[in-house]
RNA sequence: CGGGGUGUAGCGUAGCCCGGUAUCGCGUCUGCUUUGGGAGCAGAAGGUCGUAGGUUCAAAUCCUGCCACCCCGACCA
């Protein structure tokens, strides 16, 4: 394990990198751009699939499963979905390897493909497909599902966990009668996932309406949340897609209206992936390691004893596991850290760099004074506290937690959010503190273009509760009726 | 795709310029002492030096090809 780290104030992205390693989330695997997510890594992003799966439900979705592989042809039929795509897909078109005379491995030249398959790096041809055998009656929609899948996108640069080759996601798609459904259904979903970011992850979020520019490929319009990190860079962190008659068109979705016309159906899709794992490493941890809101935690507390002889460790372990019983039967995470194999100063240390949002250290002395250590990770506050009522104490002190990451999180995006009215001030602003820039623009792609080309700053988003106000655009000096976010991305 | 870098034990590395079968740290194993903030001492195990070829009595080291990964850019619902 590292000793000597990297701080996050002398070098960001290393020190990203090594904390996702020395945390045990992720690592790199034999294939450029994959990653393999260890059991740490992977018990978070559980714990967010249960969360957002509930949350799906209860509000009527379904889920399904579609195949990863799709017929090349598939792709033609919705011509911006597939040029958006092209440059990234991974293709599969042979069935069968053989050996030959080296004794090698080889592709089978015999097994070529009729038709090459695309390995699907989203979902919407290939459901859309589906649904024109589903739908054919007003009595037949809506349609809500949801599928949590793998896909695939070839990505020229990669990180781990926020652009990798290969990611886990979760992505919605549903189908409506009207237009007007399916706005609601696209905006619903971008208030549950901005409810989930902020509560879950901790993570305040900006909620707001793309660009024509950053909208996605074969959508009308683009929803996001946009949340801000550490080093003042923004992340995407989900997107929810009105798609209007698009893919229905494409793939000649039609239904009969109950006054028996024949109308294209209306289409949503929406997702969230391993990416928000990124965001959850980058909005609150620091040169100790990883901080882990309580509501995601695997382990919200972790109990570390302390003890000498085997005398005192009976006496430690059993006062231990009837904390950590308590703790459960409050519907409190536990490890119990009873490893024989290393010293307590080494746990700490270890637990501190996982994460865990509370610590118990429990030895000789406060078995005799019916105490415990208490310490929290977030402030690393320690405490002595009763064993009488811990688990109250503990159920307060995670709920504080929890509060504590959020406000710390949103003081700082709050102060990171600046009104900015000329170019000197925006390229300063951007160079010298970054954070989102709140700044008028003239509304066209060009303007747009040419800002990320001068300053490499995307407009994030056009935030949803925005106020009309007059002004003139940053860089063009033409007529505007509102600000816009800009930023540094992800 | 451009620029830079790396490939040596599970991990991180030295050695390469100047050729002689590989250094150190962490980790691992054994034993004893330790245990309230990353333990100490003693001993031990662990290597096709990315890969293919070439030069040579001899290659981690020199030459050529190939492969892979990382970082920075360009690109990126």
């Amino acid at each position: 394990m590292a000793f000597e780290k990297v701080k996050r104030s002398e070098n960001y992205s290393e020190w990203y990198n090594n904390l996702v390693k020395d945390a045990d989330l992720a690592e790199h695997a034999a294939v450029k751009g994959c990653m393999i997510i260890k059991p740490y890594g992977y018990a978070i992003w559980e714990k967010m699939q249960q969360q957002l799966d509930k949350m799906f439900k209860e509000t009527g979705h379904s889920n399904a499963y579609f195949p990863l592989l799709i017929p090349k042809s598939f792709f033609e039929k919705e011509e911006k979905n597939a040029a958006g795509f092209a440059k990234e897909c991974a293709v599969v078109t042979h069935y069968r390897l053989k050996v030959d005379e080296n004794r090698k491995i080889i592709v089978d030249p015999d097994a070529k493909l009729e038709e090459e398959l695309i390995i699907r790096p989203t979902s919407e041809a290939i459901i859309w497909n589906t649904y024109k055998s589903w739908i054919q009656s007003y009595r037949d929609l809506p349609i809500l599902l949801n599928q949590w899948a793998n896909v695939v996108r070839w990505e020229m640069r990669t990180r781990l966990f926020l652009r990798t080759s290969e990611f886990l996601w979760q992505e919605g798609h549903t189908a409506h009668a009207t237009a007007e459904e399916a706005l609601i259904e696209t905006k619903q979903m971008l208030d549950i996932y901005a409810e989930f970011a902020e509560t879950f992850l901790g993570v305040p979020v900006v909620r707001g309406v793309k660009t024509p520019n950053e909208t996605f490929a074969g959508a009308l319009e683009t929803y996001c949340i946009e949340g801000l990190m550490q080093d003042g860079k923004a992340l995407q962190m989900g997107t929810s897609h009105f798609l209007g008659q698009n893919f229905a068109k494409a793939f000649d979705v039609k239904f009969q209206t109950k006054e028996g016309k024949l109308e294209y159906v209306w289409a949503t899709s929406w997702g969230v992936s391993t990416r928000l794992m990124g965001a959850l490493i980058m909005a609150h941890s620091d040169d100790e390691g990883l901080v882990l809101p309580p509501n995601l935690a695997p382990h919200q507390i972790v109990i570390v004893p302390i003890y000498r002889t085997d005398e005192e460790r009976e006496k430690v372990e059993d006062a231990s596991k009837a904390i950590k019983k308590k703790l459960e039967a409050n519907n409190i995470s536990v490890k119990f850290d009873n490893r024989d194999t290393q010293k307590p100063g080494f746990k700490f240390a270890e637990w501190e760099l996982k994460g865990v949002p509370l610590r118990i250290g429990i030895g000789p002395r406060d078995i005799q004074n019916g105490t415990v250590e208490l310490a929290r990770r977030d402030t690393k506050e320690k405490s002595v506290t009763s064993i009488e009522g811990i688990e109250n104490t503990v159920k307060n002190l995670l709920e504080e937690i929890q509060n504590s990451i959020f406000n710390r999180a949103k003081v700082f995006r709050d102060n990171n959010i600046r009104k900015v009215d000329n170019w000197i001030e925006f390229q300063s602003v951007l160079e010298e503190k970054g954070g989102f820039i709140s700044a008028h623009w003239d509304g066209t792609s060009e303007t747009e273009e040419k800002i990320k080309q001068l300053t490499k700053a995307t407009i994030r988003c056009i935030p949803l509760d925005n106020n009309v106000e007059e002004g003139q655009c940053i860089l063009t000096g033409n007529p505007s009726k509102q600000r816009v976010l800009f930023a540094k991305a992800y």
